[in-house]
Formats: C-alpha cells, structure tokens, sequence
DNA sequence: TGGCCCCGGAATGTCAGACAATCAAAAGAC
DNA sequence: GTCTTTTGATTGTCTGACATTCCGGGGCCA
C-alpha cells in the first residue's frame, strides 16, 4: 500500500517563490495535487489500486472531498475508473503514447503559430518570461521540482498564445505527460538531456523560424515519444 | 428560475433506438446528461446561475450527488464556477469562439490524417458507419435531437482516427461547441445549411484529397466561428 | 472429481443532515 | 455620505448510514 502525506502539510511546504497570492487551496485541491505529485515521485505507480476510505484514512480528509479528488483526477485521465470496482492509476500503452506525442505535436504548433502571428510582440515576451522561469529550477536537485517546472514551461507556451481552448484543454494533457514519463523512470532521470532539448525548443522559438520550431518541437516531443516506447518495449521482452 | 425535469424521465424517453446494451446510467451521469440537455433547448441559457440545493429540489437528486454532477461540467467548460459564489452557465467572448475553432481544425485534421494513413480502409469504414448514423437523424424535427447527431458525428470522426488522446478531449470541445451554439439561436434553427456543410465534409472526406477536405473543414468550422461572431457582435451593437 | 449456483465481503454509489467558511449586499454608526 | 457591521445566502466539508454492484469462495449436485 502506497504511503501518502496529508495534504496541509504538502501544501504549505512547496519550494516555489512567493508567486502565490495566497489563495491556499481548498481541502480538495490539495488532496488532488498530492496524488498528483504521488505519480511524479514515483510513490504512485500506474495500475496501483487506489480506495476511497484508505485515502481517507491515509490523508485524513473525508470520503466526499477524497471521492471529489479522484473525480476531477478520473476526468484528467490521471486515473481510471471502473464503476463499483475502484480506481487505478493510469497505464498507458505503447499506441497511446505516440497518440498523446501526435496530439500535443499538433497543439503545439497551433500556439506557436498564434505566438509568431501576434503583433506587438507580446506573446513571445510571454514565452520568454515562462522560459525564463523554467531556468531558475531546470536544474533543481529534486526531480518532482524539476517535473513542475517542465510542466509549467509547456503550459506557459499555451497560455502565451492566448488560446483559451488550449488551456481548457491542458489539465488533460499534463495527467497524460505525467503518466508518460511515470511510466518509465529512467526518462524522468535524464535532466541533461531535457535541458538540451528545451534550450533548442526556445532558441528556435526566438528565431521565428517556423520549419525550425516545428523540427525542435518533433525532437522534443515526438522522438521522446518513441524512445519511451522503445525503451517499454525492450523491458517487455526482457 | 430555469425549469428542468427530474433525470429519471428523460433518461428512459430517449427517442434512440434501443442501441445501448442497458447500462442505465448512474444518477449523477443523468442529472450531467440533464444539464446538458437543458443547455441544449436552451432551458439553460450562457450566464444563468445554479445552486446546488435548488438543483436538488428540482431534479429530486441529494446535494453530493448534484454537486458531483456539476464539477464535471465544470471541468468540461459548460458551467464555470465562482469559489463560494456559484456556477453559472458559461457564455464566450467572440475571440474565445475563435480560438474553440482553431483548436477544433487543427485536431479534425488530425483525425482526418489518421483516418488517411489508415492500411486497411478500417478508419474509413468507421467514418461511413458514424456518417450513416448521422443522416439518419439529420432532419430530425427536434432540435435536440440533430444537435446530438451533430455532436455524436463529429466525435465519431475523432473516434474513427483511434487516436486515443482526441477522445479524451472530447468533452472539453463538445462542452464549448454546446455552449457556442447555444450562444445564439439563430444559427442552432438552421437546419438545412448544417446538412449542405456536413454532405460537402462527407464528400471531402472520401476524395481522400488532403486540400480538399482541409477546406471542407474551414468551411465547417472556421467559417461558421466567424458567422456566429458576427452575429453576436451586431446583436451587440443593436 | 468437476461444474454450477448461491452467498458474503468489499468497494463504490447515493442519501440525509449538519456545521464552518466565505462572499455580497443590506443595515447601522459616525 | 461614507465606512463599518451584520446578516443572509451559498458553497466547502464532515459524519454516518444504507443501497447497489462486483468478485471470489463454499456448498450442492451430477
């Protein structure tokens, strides 16, 4: 049985910046953003079983605001649901991992097109604040920081094209990337080459180059994309 | 105060045939459906406000229940929610029915280029069987009815291309396409254009001609976005 | 021995009722 | 007339309970 932390804890000790206008989430969000980051560490595992009363007990919060937490955590795809069985973290099949790299191919391309397309400019001053973000924490010893802040930067390039769909449509996308690389940890644990993959993704940006970023965003997501499934496959044979 | 009927009755009244296997659904998934509908026939209209407990003495469904219901509208975008204020149904801003169609084009071309790739001709059957079932209910006389053909085509189409990450989408995009539709009446009681649209996308679709069925496509989509913002728009000036 | 049926445990699905937290606007004080 | 207080409304959360459904084990019968 997975051991979690109760979520007040959690909440309070994150290691980002004062960027917060305090808002201190409610009892729900906190339980959803500790099994969120359960997933990331590695502490929940795709096909771990997860109960409604042993989350309970375990986060000390009750069924109802547990049971709404793993709702909002189901409709993400972060966990799947079978009706009067329980919940499962999420598992994702070699096929659905191209899937998801295709789609967030085609998405992100559809920002960047939005972001060369405005006019003052605004947009990639957005880009390169939420690059510049990124930075500060690309190297951060702690890989659950590091995943934050990688999750952060893409989010940050759909919101800096201002496409509300985008951002309607990135809670689903974040609970896939998140499964994605829990699914394998040796991927979560290359910062090197995730370093070198972003700083190509923004220096194309800059260049307003369209062929070039569509050719970094391939790279990025595509290639990474086939390499963990490679890598699953190899381990199924093994 | 918006009118609705308890789910139980129109869950069992759906005009379909009996093509679901009976898996009766729960009563939270009802009062969602519900909801829905009634956004639909325009019982709900774009800023409405919903509690919860009057929900629950109008649908006879307990608070939780109700209460789960509408944070996954929520989460879908049909309904946004005010913390400790309310939900209400949500209205777009023109630019945010731009941006629903951008996003729709580039993930419909998605979908067709799989559907194009496609070795055996399988995603294609599957295109002519959700294209069949459409026109079966094309001209139904009820409005809700042609809308839920509309919906389920187009899901269908992203269903045919087995790309598993569009159907995860789904709702989010059904959620606003219901939303912009229900924004002005006008265009949802144009029948006969929708159908010229829906048999030039179909004809596109089996040219297998890339350009073609793009162009299809803007039409259906981009240039409908633009038609309804301008509708909106000179309502607005008026 | 082997297959079918029934039954109990376990988990979810749903309900009722209650209290605390929060916000908006009305009521009151200066 | 403006600021403060209060109050009402609504959501957020909790406790406890019952109904529903599924899975697997034990008993019955051939």
């Amino acid at each position: 049985m997975p051991q979690l932390s109760p979520p007040a804890a959690s909440a309070a000790d994150t290691p980002r910046p004062p960027l917060s206008p305090a808002p201190v989430l409610s009892r729900r969000d906190s339980v959803v953003q500790e099994l969120r980051r359960a997933v990331v560490r590695g502490t929940l595992r795709p096909g771990d079983k997860l109960t409604e009363v042993n989350l309970s007990e375990t986060l000390a919060v009750s069924r109802p605001t547990i049971r709404e937490a793993l709702n909002q955590l189901a409709q993400e795809g972060l966990l799947v649901q079978e009706p009067y069985r329980g919940l499962r973290v999420a598992s994702l099949e070699p096929s659905q991992i191209l899937d998801i790299a295709r789609t967030r191919q085609a998405l992100d391309m559809l920002a960047v097109d939005a972001i060369l397309e405005d006019d003052g400019g605004r947009r990639m001053t957005a880009v390169q604040e939420c690059w510049a973000e990124y930075s500060r924490w690309e190297n951060d010893p702690d890989p659950l920081t590091r995943h934050e802040a990688h999750v952060a930067f893409h989010r940050g390039l759909w919101a800096a094209s201002e496409n509300s769909m985008l951002l309607r449509m990135w809670p689903v996308t974040e609970a896939h990337l998140t499964i994605a690389l829990a699914q394998d940890q040796a991927i979560r644990s290359d910062p090197a080459r995730a370093s070198v993959v972003h700083h190509h993704l923004i220096d194309a940006l800059q260049s307003r180059d369209r062929d070039l970023i569509e050719k970094a965003f391939t790279v990025h997501t595509i290639d990474s994309a086939r390499e963990l499934v490679s890598i699953i496959e190899g381990k199924d044979n093994a």
